[in-house]
DNA sequence: TAGATTGTTAATCGATTAACAATC
DNA sequence: TAGATTGTTAATCGATTAACAATC
């Protein structure tokens, strides 16, 4: 079993590629190819191989791949062939959003709860779920057995939240508290911040000369 | 002048380093050295150096960088030291979430309108912002001189939108919605997929062995 | 001057791309 | 067999890192 280094933009790059597969299966479509793969998502066709080169050999040489084959090899390379349950932490606007979001509920992942400290927010409801007391979070953690916290409270009171999911037993954190988190090296972490993608577009449009 | 190509990298660091000096200056202080911003967000000093070495010499050897002053050369490095009028299109969960979010307005980031084609959701309000019907964003577009369009719109009416958005006169397109966009090479494209990141977690857990 | 920290170079490392042999 | 497309290699390209001369 060779133990290749695997970049975080093929990763990336997969999720997009099963993403793609997803449309086309729902066409019906049996066969495709790297080259097809590769424009519907708009990366190159070499791209596509050599990201799928790393975890086998999923295509047939002179046909291409089978659709539902590989898209089912591409689950499993991501590990979205289970469920994961995950617990969102901070309601507000963007806690709130993203406990409505569908598409967290498309590749896999359960919301089983969401919590906040403001009383006013307690027992909001939001789909089947109502927010509940901070309190509780370390206890619903450990019965609902919850594998990854999402932290949207303000950048102040998220190392504290993140203390407490990690010593209820979380594996992962998606924190979009602007913040450094101090965290166990066995905690799997990625920060998200979505103004980044903004400021990109701003440089980018300034580097060309429209102010 | 020279023209060296920027990685992202760089930018996206530089978004970290802004914010980061954001807090600093909270509290206070005066001068800062690289090694002190490096720890602050999570990355090494030579890159702090070479990121800013792309763009002038911000710092006074021996001594480090005024706190101050860096921040105002990061921000014109980004384009915020002025005020971007946006747009978002799509009244869903997300897009009202987005409405709501205050990270955008502290970056200089300013919403003038927020769109949707739902007669139910036309005429609701966000702040002091009320949904407006698509109808509308071509003439909002022109009138009050808006740069970036953020889409929020299901996958199947995505590219609809963009072109509206093009045609009414945008530079750049923040896109959530899961698909490729065809645009004029003008237009500046970012596409974000929050579900992602959570995938990213998940294949990390997995390789490590945590299913 | 001695100590500190920047700006910059050169070496290392890793990712992308092009090309092609393998093979259906 | 001829045509097509994969899997893989080798070459290119770019980004990170370490080290140090410059200099406050």
């Amino acid at each position: 079993m060779k133990t290749l280094k695997i970049p975080e933009a093929t990763i990336i790059r997969l999720s997009m590629y099963s993403r793609y597969l997803s449309q086309v299966e729902e066409r019906g479509v049996q066969m495709i190819s790297s080259g097809e793969i590769a424009e519907g998502v708009g990366v190159s066709p070499a791209h596509v191989r050599k990201d799928l080169a790393y975890f086998g050999e999923f295509g047939t040489r002179g046909v291409g791949y089978n659709v539902d084959e590989l898209q089912h090899h591409i689950l499993n390379i991501l590990r979205l062939n289970r469920e994961w349950r995950v617990v969102i932490v901070g309601a507000g606007h963007l806690g709130s959003a993203l406990a409505m979001y569908r598409g967290f509920q498309e590749r896999g992942f359960h919301l089983v709860g969401i919590f906040d400290s403001d009383p006013a927010k307690i027992g909001q409801t939001y789909d089947d779920i109502t927010v509940q007391p901070i309190d509780e979070l370390d206890r619903t953690v450990k019965e609902k057995q919850v594998g990854i916290g999402i932290i949207t409270v303000p950048a102040t009171v998220a190392q504290e939240v993140a203390d407490i999911l990690v010593s209820a037993g979380v594996d992962a954190l998606l924190n979009f508290a602007p913040c450094v988190l101090n965290l166990p090296p066995r905690i799997e972490l990625r920060n998200v911040d979505l103004s980044v993608n903004l400021e990109v577009l701003t440089f980018n449009l300034g580097s060309r000369g429209k102010l």
